[in-house]
DNA sequence: GCTTTCCCTAGTAAACTAGTGGGGATTGCT
DNA sequence: AGCAATCCCCACTAGTTTACTAGGGAAAGC
């Protein structure tokens, strides 16, 4: 019922990269460093965003991952979709298992009230909110 | 991010008492034989549920499991809560991690939302629609 | 007093999580 | 061409959680 630890390095590594849109690579090291993931896991992750089509890299000495697609067309739900498995909210139901019964109607409300709110938040989002807060902070600073 | 087996488990043996609202007791054996849960492990989880308050019991010969409070003052929320833990979206944060990330925010939208469908659910409306789905079943047929 | 029921503690096989380790294969730089 | 830095790939593992099962014990009703 909760996103997994390297759910949550996925969407923290896509955000690091969001944030700085340079078109050059940024080595996994650095992300490592800057977001506090153990490396040789980050790899495992990066590697299966990029095999999921939301990042690119470059191989040899100032290589590194990049995104794939503008921020704006990468959902929160889509990197967490492809990490940590579908997101729902009950268990996949079992084949022969007698559908009579009010949950799976219940279940479907609750993921359609969590998809409305993962899938139409964008990398884009998060980076203006999260500059914004920061603005707010230092305005709050000088007064 | 889904609900375990022992959930639904709890859920179905809740639903399974909110149908008959007599104020008599339903034996485990019957539950289980009904809802196809392994009876010593139902036998677990119904202990839990009325250690939590919803639930009733009556031992000795004629006894059983009965519901504690009338089915519209029990959520789906609350119990899944106290089976399977805090309905969270993500994991809970470990305590020196810096909030100097977007994330927090998003989790306590998507939980608003889960909260939203779960926590305005009670059995009562669950036997409810339940029941207008089978009228309109039976009325589908007879035409 | 005997059976039927709930009640309680412990254990356990399988699956999953959160990593680690060891080495390749490519690329850019000099 | 040589070298170092980087991505890439596969296997392995300690620890935790899940979904149960075993084996009784205690209380209530007939």
């Amino acid at each position: 019922m909760d996103v997994s630890v390297k759910g949550e390095y996925a969407l923290r590594a896509v955000f690091d990269l969001a944030c700085r849109n340079a078109p050059d690579p940024t080595k996994i090291a650095k992300i490592a460093e800057r977001q506090k993931i153990p490396q040789k896991f980050l790899e495992l992750i990066l590697s299966q965003l990029k095999q999921s089509g939301f990042l690119g890299s470059k191989r040899g000495a100032d290589g590194g991952y990049f995104l794939a697609r503008p921020a704006d067309q990468i959902t929160v739900g889509a990197v967490l979709r492809v990490i940590d498995g579908p997101v729902r909210f009950s268990r996949k139901p079992i084949a022969n298992e007698s559908a009579d019964s009010p949950f799976p109607e219940l279940w479907t409300r609750a993921e359609r009230a969590l998809s409305s709110v993962i899938d139409r938040t964008t990398f884009a989002d998060l980076v203006e909110r999260w500059k914004q807060k920061r603005a707010k902070r230092v305005v709050n600073w000088e007064i």
